[in-house]
DNA sequence: CTGTATTTTCAGTAATTACTGAAAATACAG
DNA sequence: CTGTATTTTCAGTAATTACTGAAAATACAG
């Protein structure tokens, strides 16, 4: 890679890539997308980060199943070319959005039919279930309001932070009236 | 297992570890404190889920250091016990600060670093760089802005859902006066 | 339809991670 | 301080996951 700079950060992207639950290469390669200016293809990626061909192969078609990186062609040229889209926020929608899908949806599932089986089973353990249950579909349904809201407004709603505190007062005080 | 809904639950959260960054005991053993309504202690669980006790060590050990359970004594007993906390907004909240100092906080430093070295790199990648640089610090700052927020305020937050698309129309306009 | 470029699949193997039992370390009752 | 209960460490191995090269499948230009 030409540039140290980003070989280094290429590099730690593999690392942070465990913690997200991708593998080292994937990570790569997906970092290597998101430094990239322009779409590049799976010999590109090959040779730049050093690996098999077929695991690039692997590692885009897992991309693409996250819906992480975009294919584009270009004219003339009949390799598939993959890039990133350039805005950030919208990078982050994909990533809340899945891993809500593979990490929340699926509990939720089993939680749903659990409640609805249930007989018999320990008072206490329905009991946590129950609170699981609802405090996972709050989160679901409030992400999925969120992913509604514009990118204006969630920039907005961000940078409020704290301060969201006092414009909760108005509908403290609405509810109480 | 007494309970075969629990056995199925606490199965089903060791298969969803692998997609939250522990493996299946791990989540096995916390999904049984979870829905277990007394304290338990190493050889209780290691009886219950049918693993070596120095697996269930293991995994205790890396579940304190996630910050997800609590040690507990009992009264003439020698044995460490186990529990979780009874509210599952403080589950969420030690859930959403270890994910982002694992998850975010290692990047984010990287990314400030490379920042502040960065010259002569490629103009791209150092914008690229400087943009999820931005948006995790506001992450970052805003996780940091909810956790000092009540229960209350924060369920009341999750309620209002789209709703606090009405309430940021106040912000809108007072920057706009 | 043919031939070549390109991508994907997959069996085999390398690398990593999970798990166990035994031994070592620690904790504490008496 | 001694002896026993309890927890932790760790080397060895089992299980899983990552990666490669070769072969198969697909895509498409002409």
């Amino acid at each position: 890679m030409s540039d140290p700079l980003m070989q280094s950060l290429v590099l730690h992207f593999g690392e942070m890539g465990n913690r997200w639950g991708i593998n080292r290469t994937v990570g790569q390669i997906y970092a290597l997308l998101v430094f990239s200016e322009t779409p590049l293809n799976a010999d590109q990626i090959s040779a730049e980060l050093g690996f098999s061909r077929s695991n690039v192969s692997m590692g885009l078609k897992e991309l693409q199943s996250w819906e992480l990186v975009q294919l584009k062609h270009i004219a003339g040229d009949r390799k598939d070319y993959f890039t990133v889209p350039e805005d950030v926020w919208d990078i982050a929608r994909t990533l809340i959005l899945q891993r809500r899908k593979r990490e929340l949806e699926p509990t939720l599932t089993e939680l749903r039919n659990a409640l609805v089986e249930q007989d018999g089973s320990k008072a206490y353990a329905v009991k946590r279930m129950q609170e699981i249950h609802d405090f996972m579909e709050l989160l679901v349904t409030w992400t999925d309001d969120m992913q509604r809201l514009s990118r204006e407004d969630l920039d907005r709603l961000l940078k409020l932070g704290e301060g969201v505190n006092k414009v909760l007062e108005f509908t403290r005080r609405r509810k109480e009236s």
